[in-house]
RNA sequence: GCGGGCGUAGCUCAAUUGGUAGAGCGUCAGCCUUCCAAGCUGAAUGUUGAGGGUUCGAGUCCCUUCGCCCGCUCCA
């Protein structure tokens, strides 16, 4: 998350909150037995709104992908990996090892630290009768305040050559037990390194051994990368070209927050782009381009959008010494004036390629026929939240408005809003009804649209303003003789007249 | 995991020093209604997050637990 101009969203989460619960968006997960941290539920409209996002991605990434900058489209095939793949997988990516994260806790400063980040002083050669002082790596005046107290306590100044600097890892808990803690001057207040495993475990076959236990996919990535070798023997593909999926990711978080932005089981819609190591750099710039522009064309507006490089300091394990990565950001309520991550691309070289050659022993390398080379692939990976864009998308369209009877109103594109139309009879009289079903219809094969007969007009497109449906055809006492119906305008709650046969193609015209 | 705050109807919230849990909105039904939650009538919905304790009596006090929010920590 990084900062920026003043917030433009002038309504608290909780208020989203409260109208997705209201409107059937989104409900806690398992809410009658008291809840689960960190898992959500999503309601028929929020399932609506999700799928809508994730089929227009699919659709505009892989059934009508992006246009090259050859000119011609890029190729890309799809892909629905399993979610539990061997073990092995996640030691060669690199998540067993950098996903679980040894930490500490301080019982008197209530800090927590990770484990690996934190040095000892102490004097060299000793450790029985003495103490050894922690401090935080890379942090010149941890150090120093390390070494004031530790020469404080043997109470004099000390060499350089007298001191001895070691991981706190390292330490034996008798060691550790009489290291003092940074920022604290008693000993033994640190607790024992804690494996916090981010990886959801769990076991394959009815014998729960360790040989059987597995690991819940913290990415989809590594199912694209598995399967390389096969898509490349299979579908005639030719570099450079990419591999989509969507689907399932869990991440034991330590600490679910913001509602659904950072959840414990979330949705990712990633594409690995192949390519040769010479054109990376180009593609990468590619699409970077290309991603931010389609998160602009389903409705986030340019203020609430932010491209952002990676510093050097937060680069992921596998990202290319150099290239970086770059976040697609928004400007979510509970970040603003901040933003907060809806999509990163990646530039990952082909080191999970290289590495999965290596665990697996299996030849991932690609001939490529035109530059009569064989090499393993560079990676580009535009890798989104569809969970996360989910929320982007309820948040960007909250609209409040003291003047409009439901006092908001959901703005949400209409090419991806989870009812797109309704059909109402005015009156549920005078063959009102019957003209309505009959729309109805005609448009529900096409578009997500619905029809209610009850209850008065206003309370009908009230209710829809809260659900962001964008357009409602009204059908009245002159429909029957002029053939023609109301539109009613969510946005504007303008109305206008349009024939009663051109409504499909008003439908079209405006949402797609 | 730590500290702080919170948890009452679908939602937003009331409920005197501990004394029978209510309102508005929403939802539903009926009447009505020819363009913005109109009006009228009626209805449903709560072990007050859960469990235990103190008390004649607990939404209210105490303990435990779960969940949510904020801050730390973390986020490959």
């Amino acid at each position: 998350m990084s900062d920026s101009t003043p917030a433009a969203n002038t309504y608290s989460m909780d208020e989203l909150v409260s109208l997705c619960k209201r409107r059937g968006f989104i409900y806690p997960a398992s809410e009658i037995y008291g809840g689960l941290n960190g898992f959500w539920d999503y309601g028929p409209l929020g399932t609506a709104l999700k799928n809508n996002l994730r089929d227009r991605w699919w659709r505009d990434m892989v059934k009508r992908p992006p246009i090259g900058p050859d000119g011609e489209e890029v190729s890309i095939v799809g892909l629905d990996s399993s979610i539990i793949q061997n073990p092995k997988v996640w030691e060669a990516s690199g998540h067993v090892g950098g996903f679980n994260d040894p930490m500490v806790d301080c019982r008197e400063t209530k800090s927590r630290y990770r484990a690996d980040h934190l040095m000892c002083l102490g004097l060299k050669g000793q450790t029985e009768g003495g103490q050894i002082y922690a401090f935080l790596e890379n942090d010149d005046d941890s150090l120093a305040a390390a070494r004031k107290k530790l020469e404080k306590y043997v109470k004099r100044d000390l060499a350089d050559e007298e001191v001895d600097v070691c991981p706190l890892t390292a330490l034996s808990p008798d060691e550790l037990a009489i290291t003092v803690a940074p920022d604290t001057k008693v000993v033994g207040s640190l607790t024992e390194p804690r494996q916090f495993n981010l990886m959801f475990k769990t076991f394959v076959g009815a014998v729960q051994d360790e040989d059987s236990a597995a690991y819940l996919r913290p990415e989809t990535a590594q199912g694209i990368f598995l399967n390389f070798g096969n898509v490349v023997d299979t579908m005639r593909v030719k570099m450079p070209f990419g591999i989509a999926q969507v689907g399932k990711a869990f991440r034991n978080e330590v600490t679910p927050r913001n509602f659904i932005f950072r959840s414990r089981e979330f949705e990712q819609m990633e594409i690995e782009w192949f390519c040769h190591e010479s054109e990376a750099e180009q593609w990468f710039e590619f699409w970077c381009d290309v991603r931010a522009k389609w998160w602009q064309s389903i409705g986030l507006t340019s203020d609430n959008i932010l491209m952002r490089k990676h510093e050097s300091d937060e680069l992921a394990h596998y990202a290319k010494e150099g290239c970086g990565t770059f976040d697609v950001e928004y400007r979510f309520p509970f970040t603003a004036p901040g933003f907060g991550e809806l999509e990163g691309v990646a530039h990952r070289g082909n080191y999970d390629l290289s590495r999965h050659q290596e665990f697996a022993g299996k030849k991932l390398a690609y001939f490529d026929q035109p530059r009569n080379e064989r090499y393993i692939p560079h990676v580009i990976e535009p890798s989104a939240g569809l969970s996360r864009g989910t929320l982007a998308l309820l948040c960007e369209a909250y609209t409040p408005d003291p003047e409009r009877a439901s006092k908001v109103f959901m703005k949400f594109h209409p090419s991806i809003a989870p009812i797109q139309a309704a059909v109402f009879p005015l009156v549920a009289k005078d063959g009102m009804p019957e003209i309505a079903a009959k729309l109805f219809g005609e448009l529900r094969d096409r578009w997500d649209v619905v029809m209610d007969v009850k209850q008065s007009i206003g309370k009908r497109y009230a209710r829809m303003d809260e659900a962001g449906c964008p357009f409602c055809f009204t059908i009245d006492g002159d429909t029957a003789s002029d053939q023609a119906v109301t539109v009613r305008h969510r946005d504007t709650q303008a109305q206008e007249r349009v024939a009663l046969d051109q409504v499909a193609a008003f439908m079209a015209q405006h949402v797609g």
